[in-house]
DNA sequence: TTTGTTTTGACAAAAATAGTCAAATTAATT
DNA sequence: AATTAATTTGACTATTTTTGTCAAAACAAA
């Protein structure tokens, strides 16, 4: 079960960065990349992005990460998980194909 | 597909009911019930619970509902929505588990 | 002990969300 | 068609949440 934290953690300490050269390189607060890799905050988007080409990771694969981290914790302390990310399924598809018109 | 916005039109039209009278039991304005019924904005987990015992609807699905809601329109313009919607549950279950300390 | 790295926490800045209200729009009634 | 009633819209403010900054504390290595 790897987080997005997990992942940019492994990353640095595979590449032999310090925090500080990471900041630098991505323009972001050295206490921040540090919160992100322990899952203390969230970042945005874009900040994702960076770190994916950063670390020349595939983007998508990312973002999944990233963002089923946030689903996770918002349904954490629900009761039927399952049910909930079922009918949130649903939706999507159904928006979406609202959204190209069909 | 009903949204939770559709849910609570519906008991308010078939139990006969106006938009300030639901508000005023409520204590909610009719603007933002109005827009509540419409999706515009999305209510607080309080809100949602106020609106099932009002409607007398059962908790756990409205607010199945109304998260499912809110998960959709985060994944709504990603990529692999079914992946996504598969590891946050992976998570969600782990997470769950270290929090009830197994 | 000194030096280097990471983590923590207080604070400010910015952004997102929520609530209020009156006017505009739409629907129903006479 | 005019009046009355209901709903929707939008501008504005208030509140809450998220984000960024910085320095000091904690930790690790030399």
């Amino acid at each position: 079960m790897e987080t997005f934290g997990d992942i940019i953690k492994n990353e640095r300490e595979n590449k032999g960065l310090l925090l500080r050269q990471v900041a630098s390189a991505l323009e972001i607060d050295q206490a921040i990349v540090s919160k992100f890799e322990r899952g203390e905050r969230k970042p945005t988007k874009e900040q994702v992005e960076k770190f994916a080409e950063f670390y020349d990771l595939d983007k998508n694969k990312l973002i999944t990460s990233w963002l089923s981290d946030q689903i996770a914790n918002t349904i954490l302390y629900e009761e039927n998980i399952g049910e909930v990310l079922k009918v949130a399924e649903e939706k999507a598809i159904y928006l979406k194909t609202i959204h190209d018109g069909r």
